[in-house]
DNA sequence: GATAGATGCTAATAGTAATTACCAAACGAC
DNA sequence: GTCGTTTGGTAATTACTATTAGCATCTATC
C-alpha cells in the first residue's frame, strides 16, 4: 500500500522521521532484511559470510542504525541521556571512582545518568558488560582502563555508533577522542620542583619500565634535567616495580653510591614509602638530609611523616573532560589527538633545600677531576 | 487469532515461551492493546483516564511485562544475568565500592554482570537512574544506601517485579530481604575488648545520636558494660558528630573529669583521630596512659601512631550476602527479617592494660564514698 | 559427471507495537 | 431535545523484526 500510493495520506509526508530500519541497511548492504537481522543479532545457527557481515555492519554504522525502533520508543521516559561508563576494574584503586565522580559532576546539570559496568579485562565478561550497557539504550559511552595504555577496541565497542570517549587509554588509529594524564609533564614538574629547591644531584626510582607511565615519568625527569643543564647520570636511575620493597632496595643502592643524591623522585607513592623506610634505617632525616617526592597522591601520602610532596593524578578532570567531549557527530575517518591533562604537584613537607655541606661536597667532587 | 485458533500452527505449541505482550496486559486490564501502548509509552495527545492507566500499570507489573519482545530477544546474548546495583553515593566513601566488589565476587562464577547506577538521593535523579537500570533488562536489583537507615522504597522500585535485596537499609514493612551491619554487636565487642584488657572506666564518644548507627553502637557499649557488671556512668558518654574536632573536644572534656576514663571507645575513626590529638596535647601516651578504639577501619587508621584498633564494616560480606539472597521467587506477602552481619574487630596497637596506679586510683575512688 | 553435503543467502510469514481514524457516551448550553 | 464539545476509549492499519523453510550455488567425492 505504502509503495503503491506514497501520496495515500493527505497529510504532508515530510513529517516522517525517516527512521533507519533493517530494510534500509539491507538495501545499502545489498542483501535481505533477514540477513541484516541475522548479522546484527549474531543469531546462532545461521550461515552468513564474513564479507556480508562486514558490509552489513558498515552500512548499519554509516546509516546510524540505533537498534530497534520499538526499543527506542519503549524506553522513552527520561532516558534521553544515559551514559555508559565501562571500566576494567572498580575496586582495586580509587582512580576509577574519581573519574566517575568527575564525569558525574560534569553531567550534573544535564541530568544525565551514569551507568557503570566492570569489564574486568576478561574476554568473556567484557562483551557481556558492554552489551548490558548498550542494550539499555545508552546514548554515549566512556571506556576507561585503570592503567594508562594503548587498547585494541573490540568491535562491539567501535561499532556502537554512539559518541564514545576513551579515558586513560587510546587506540592506535586515534579514531576516538581520548584523554590521559600528562605523565611526562608530571615527571618534569616533579623534578623541576626539586631543582628549584637547589638540588643538582637528583635520583629517580622508576616503576616497571615496560609501562607507559614509568617511561613517561622518566622522560619528564630527563627533560627537567636537560632544561636545567644538569647532566643525566644513569647511575641515579634505579628501576623499581611500583612497590615499597623495591623503593627500599633502590634507596639503599642510591645511598651506597660514591656520590649519593640529595633528592629522590619516587615515581609512585608506594615506592616513596619504601624510600622513607630506608632513609629512616640509614639515620637520615627527611627533608633535611634528603628530599623526596612521590607520585599519585594516594591517601597515605598525607599521613606519612613528614607528609609527602607528590603529584595528583587528574582523574577527576579526566572524567569531566570525557563528558564534555562526547561529541554527537561521529566523523568516520576523523583522527583525534590524545588529550593530556596535567598532574598538579601538591607541596607538602618532604622537600627542602639540600644541606650546605652536601651541596658543597657535590660541587667539589664535580669540579675535582 | 491467538484465542480463536490455538492449534493454528501444526508445530507443537508447547515450545512457546509464552511471553507477556501488550495483548495479555490488555486482557488483564480489560482494555485494548492500543490503550496499553498509550499508557505504557505515555503517548502525548491521547486521553486515557487515570483509572485505566492504573489498571494497565498494575496488570503490566503483575504479569511481569519486561518491555518490548524485540528488545528482550535482540539483547538476548548473554544477558540472562544482569544485576542492577543502585546506590545513593559512589564517591563519598569507600563502603559502596567495597559492597560492589563483594557482590561482584559472589556473582563471579555465575558470569553475572553488575550494572551500577547512582541515585544521588535526588528525587529527580533517582527515578532516572532506576529506569536506566531496569530498561536495560536487569534480572535483579540491589538497592544500597551509604548510611544505614530505614527507607521508603519508591514505587518504581517496589513494583519492579524482579528479585530485590536492600543493602545497608531496610523498609518498615520488611517486604524485601535486607542486610545491615550489626552495629550493636560491634559496639559491644569493641567495649568488651577493652574490658578484657582490664579496663573498668571506659568512656565512649558517639556520633550524631539521631543516626541509627550511633544509637546502636551506644547500645552495644551499654550491653557490654552490663554483661561485665560495670555500672553505666552517663558522665562517660559524650555526644560527638563523627568529626575529628568533636573527638578532640570530647576527649578534653573526659580528661577534665574528676575520674577520667582509662579507655575511650570512639565510635568512628575520625573521632579517634581527634582523640589522639587531644591525648597528645595532654601529654598522655597511647596505649600506656589511655587505650583507644575506633570504628570503621578507615584507611588512615592503619597509619596513625600507634595504629588504631578498630572495627571493620562488613560491606564486602554484605555485598556477597545480597547476591546470595536474590531469591527468584518473590512472595508477595512475605516478611523478611533483617540480616545483620558482624563487624569484626581488627586489633592493632592502641589498646593495653590500664596502668596499675590508674587502676588503683580508680579502685580507691570507686570505693571511697 | 552424478551426487551429496556444505555454504550463503532470500522469500515468506508471523508476532509485536505504534498510530491513525473513528466512535460512543456524557455533559452543557440554548 | 438537539447540537456541539469534551472525554475515553477501540478497531483497523501500518511498520518493524525474528524466524522458518527452502533455494541456489559451490565443492569434494566416487
Amino acid at each position: 500500500m505504502r509503495q503503491a500510493k506514497p501520496q495515500k495520506s493527505n497529510k504532508p509526508a515530510v513529517d516522517k522521521p525517516a527512521r533507519v530500519t533493517m530494510m534500509d541497511i539491507a538495501a545499502a548492504a545489498g542483501c535481505s532484511q533477514a540477513a541484516v537481522s541475522f548479522v546484527l543479532n549474531d543469531t546462532p545457527g545461521t550461515r552468513i559470510s564474513q564479507q556480508t557481515r562486514d558490509r552489513v555492519w558498515e552500512a548499519a554504522r554509516a546509516l546510524g542504525y540505533t537498534g530497534t525502533t520499538y526499543t527506542a520508543k519503549a524506553s522513552y521516559s527520561g532516558l534521553d541521556n544515559v551514559i555508559g561508563f565501562a571500566v576494567d576494574q572498580l575496586a582495586t584503586s580509587p582512580e576509577a571512582i574519581v573519574a566517575i565522580e568527575g564525569a558525574r559532576q560534569a553531567s550534573w546539570n544535564a541530568g544525565n545518568v551514569l551507568l557503570v559496568a566492570q569489564t574486568l579485562s576478561d574476554p568473556v565478561m567484557e562483551p557481556k558488560a558492554i552489551k548490558a550497557l548498550t542494550s539499555g539504550g545508552i546514548s554515549a559511552l566512556i571506556y576507561m582502563t585503570i592503567y594508562t595504555r594503548q587498547v585494541e577496541l573490540p568491535s562491539y565497542v567501535s561499532n556502537l555508533n554512539i559518541p564514545t570517549v576513551l579515558l586513560n587509554c587510546y587506540t592506535a588509529d586515534h579514531a576516538f577522542p581520548a584523554v590521559v594524564p600528562s605523565e611526562i609533564a608530571g615527571g618534569q614538574s616533579s623534578t623541576r620542583h626539586l631543582i628549584t629547591h637547589g638540588h643538582h644531584r637528583i635520583a629517580t626510582i622508576t616503576g616497571e619500565i615496560w609501562m607507559q607511565a614509568a617511561q613517561d615519568r622518566l622522560t619528564g625527569y630527563r627533560r627537567a634535567l636537560a632544561t636545567a643543564d644538569i647532566p643525566f647520570d644513569p647511575e641515579l636511575v634505579i628501576e623499581g616495580d611500583w612497590s615499597a620493597g623495591a623503593g627500599y632496595a633502590a634507596t639503599m643502592k642510591l645511598l651506597a653510591l660514591k656520590e649519593p643524591p640529595t633528592a629522590i623522585f619516587c615515581q609512585n607513592d608506594r615506592t616513596a614509602i619504601g624510600c622513607y623506610e630506608a632513609l629512616k634505617d640509614a639515620g637520615l632525616r627527611i627533608p633535611q638530609d634528603m628530599s623526596v617526592v612521590g607520585y599519585d597522591d594516594e591517601e597515605i601520602s598525607r599521613h606519612l611523616v613528614p607528609p609527602l610532596t607528590t603529584s595528583v593524578l587528574p582523574h577527576l578532570a579526566m572524567g569531566q573532560w570525557a563528558i564534555e567531549h562526547l561529541n554527537p557527530e561521529t566523523v568516520p575517518g576523523k583522527r583525534y589527538p590524545i588529550a593530556k591533562l596535567e598532574c598538579s604537584l601538591v607541596k607538602r613537607h618532604s622537600v627542602a633545600a639540600p644541606r650546605a655541606e652536601a651541596r658543597q661536597v657535590v660541587d667539589d667532587l664535580s669540579t675535582s677531576p
